[in-house]
RNA sequence: GCGGGUGUAGCUCAGUUGGUUAGAGCACCGGUUUGUGGUACCGGGGGUCGCGGGUUCAAAUCUCGUCACUCGCCCCA
C-alpha cells in the first residue's frame, strides 16, 4: 500500500457506510430531542482561544496541551473547538439570547483534540450533544439526563452502558472539599502513584478516579466529596436521583466521578461502557452554572451532555435500509436518449432510478444486480419500435412488457 | 507525553531457520459465440512486502530510525 498520501494523524474519512451511521445517530438524537423542545443550532468550529482558556480551566489538560491554537492572518488568536458546549454558550451571548431563556439547543460536529489517537479516540472527532439553559431546578437535570437514556436505547446500545451520577456541589464546596483532599493525600505522599503526585498540585480530583492500586486503597478512606455538599446541592441531588427514580431510570452513583472541565458544578453524570477499552465514556454531561457569567454574560445556568459520534458507532449496529429502485437499461447507443429521458421523469416523481452507463447488456444487468436493483427497465431498438419497455423483476426473473406511456405508472405502483 | 504490539494486493490474511519471477480467499476485469443478471467453470490485471537507512553474496524475513494503526497508562466523547 503507497502510504504516501494519507489523512492527518489522528483524522479519519467517513465513506458512504460511516456518513450513512452518522446521520443515523444525529438524526436520532435531533429527533428525540426535538421532543425536549431542543432546537438545532450550529457554531463556528473556531473560537477566540479565549472563548475556551477561560472556561475550560487554565489547567485543564485539554487547555494545556490538547488544544489546536494558532494565530490567523490577521494576528489573532484562534482555537478549533475542542469541546462544544462553550461555543454555545458564546453564541448565546453574542446573539443576546439570554432574554430567551429557557433555551434548548441541540448540535453536532467535529471537535478536534491532540492526544494520542486510539480506537474511539480521534483528534478530529465527532459530537452530538444538548444544552439547556436557564433552568436552574432539578427537573432540566432530569430531563437531560432522560434524553441522553431515550438515545441509548433507542440506539439499541442502552444495555452496553451504566449511568455513573454524582454531585460536584457548588464551586465554593469543592474549592473546599479540594482542601480537604489535598490535605488527607499529602500525608500519604511517599504511597501515591507518581501519576497522583502530579495531580496533587495540578488537579486533586482527578486522584480520586485513578486506576493505581494503591491510590484506590488510600481514596478508600479520604473525605468525601458528599460530606462537603451545601444543603441546597445535596437536596437538589436527592430531588434528581428521585426523579430518575420515577422514570426508572438506573444509576450508579459514583463519588470518584469527576469532570476535567473547570465550569462543572453540582450534578455530573456519565454513560460508560467497558466494550471501548480505556475509552469508556460514551456519552457525558452535568451542570455549568457559572460558565456563562463566567464568560461575561448573564448569570445563567445550564446543563448539557455531549456523546462521541464515532464512539457510538462503534457500540450500535446500524444495518442500512436500502431504497427500492430499479435500474434502466439501454441496448444500443441509439436508445441512450430515450432512457435518460425515462430516468428524469421518473426521478422527478421522486423514484430512486440508476442508469446503466455502458457494456451489453448482459453486463448492465449484472450490474443492476450488483447494485441491487430491485427491477431493471430494459430499452432497446425492438421495443422502441413497438412502444414499449421491458420491466424485469431482478428478485423473481420473470419480465413484462409495458408501454412506455404506461411505465411510469406500473413502476410506481410495483415499488410501493 | 510514557510503555507494549502490529504494518505483505481494494479487503482479510499466509509466507517455513534470510535464498531464485512474493501467495490464497474475497473483490475487480474479461471469457464460456452474437439482446438477459444473481450460481458454476476458465482466464486476467493489481503489491518497489508502510517509508528511509544499516548488516549480508542475498532481506517481506535481522537491525536502527521514522510514519501510521492498535493495546495499557494518561486524558476524555
Amino acid at each position: 500500500m503507497n502510504t504516501k498520501l494519507q489523512s492527518v494523524r489522528g483524522t479519519h474519512d467517513h465513506l458512504h457506510k460511516d456518513m450513512y451511521e452518522y446521520n443515523y445517530i444525529v438524526n436520532k438524537v435531533c429527533s428525540i430531542s426535538a421532543n425536549y423542545g431542543f432546537k438545532q443550532m450550529s457554531t463556528p468550529i473556531f473560537e477566540f482561544s479565549n472563548v475556551f482558556k477561560r472556561t475550560l480551566g487554565e489547567s485543564s489538560d485539554i487547555v494545556t496541551k490538547e488544544m489546536y491554537t494558532f494565530k490567523d492572518k490577521g494576528e489573532e488568536e484562534i482555537t478549533l473547538r475542542p469541546e462544544g458546549t462553550a461555543g454555545i454558550v458564546r453564541a448565546i451571548i453574542s446573539n443576546g439570547l439570554a432574554q430567551e431563556m429557557p433555551f434548548k439547543a441541540f448540535y453536532h460536529g467535529p471537535m478536534f483534540r491532540y492526544e494520542r489517537p486510539q480506537k474511539g479516540r480521534l483528534r478530529q472527532f465527532h459530537q452530538v450533544g444538548v444544552e439547556l439553559l436557564g433552568v436552574k431546578k432539578e427537573q432540566a437535570d432530569i430531563e437531560v439526563i432522560a434524553c441522553a437514556k431515550q438515545v441509548l436505547d433507542e440506539l439499541n446500545i442502552e444495555k452496553f452502558s451504566k449511568l455513573n451520577i454524582n454531585s460536584l456541589g457548588s464551586i465554593d464546596d469543592r474549592q473546599k472539599y479540594v482542601k480537604a483532599l489535598v490535605n488527607y493525600l499529602s500525608s500519604y505522599k511517599n504511597k501515591l502513584s507518581k501519576d497522583s503526585l502530579m495531580r496533587l498540585n495540578k488537579n486533586p480530583l482527578r486522584i480520586l478516579d485513578s486506576k493505581s492500586e494503591d491510590d484506590i486503597s488510600i481514596i478508600k478512606n479520604a473525605p468525601k466529596l458528599s460530606e462537603y455538599l451545601n444543603s441546597f446541592s445535596h437536596e437538589n441531588f436527592k430531588n434528581i436521583l428521585e426523579g430518575l427514580e420515577n422514570l426508572n431510570i438506573k444509576y450508579i452513583i459514583n463519588e470518584n466521578l469527576v469532570r476535567g472541565l473547570d465550569y462543572y458544578n453540582d450534578t455530573t453524570f456519565e454513560f460508560i461502557t467497558d466494550k471501548l477499552g480505556s475509552q469508556s465514556a460514551i456519552i457525558a454531561g452535568g451542570r455549568y452554572d457559572s460558565l456563562m457569567k463566567q464568560m461575561g454574560g448573564a448569570d445563567i445556568p445550564g446543563i448539557g451532555w455531549a456523546g462521541g459520534i464515532e464512539r457510538l458507532i462503534l457500540l450500535s449496529t446500524i444495518n442500512e435500509i436500502k431504497r427500492k429502485h430499479i435500474s434502466i437499461i439501454p441496448v444500443g447507443e441509439e436508445n441512450n436518449n430515450i432512457c435518460i429521458d425515462l430516468a428524469h421523469k421518473l426521478r422527478n416523481k421522486n423514484i430512486f432510478s440508476e442508469m446503466s452507463y455502458s457494456g451489453n447488456l448482459k453486463k448492465r444487468l449484472k450490474n443492476a444486480n450488483k447494485l441491487s436493483s430491485n427491477f431493471a427497465i430494459i430499452i432497446g431498438t425492438e421495443e422502441v419500435r413497438n412502444n414499449y419497455g421491458l420491466v424485469r423483476n431482478l428478485e423473481t426473473g420473470k419480465q413484462k412488457k409495458i408501454k412506455l406511456a404506461e411505465i411510469i405508472e406500473y413502476i410506481e405502483k410495483i415499488l410501493l
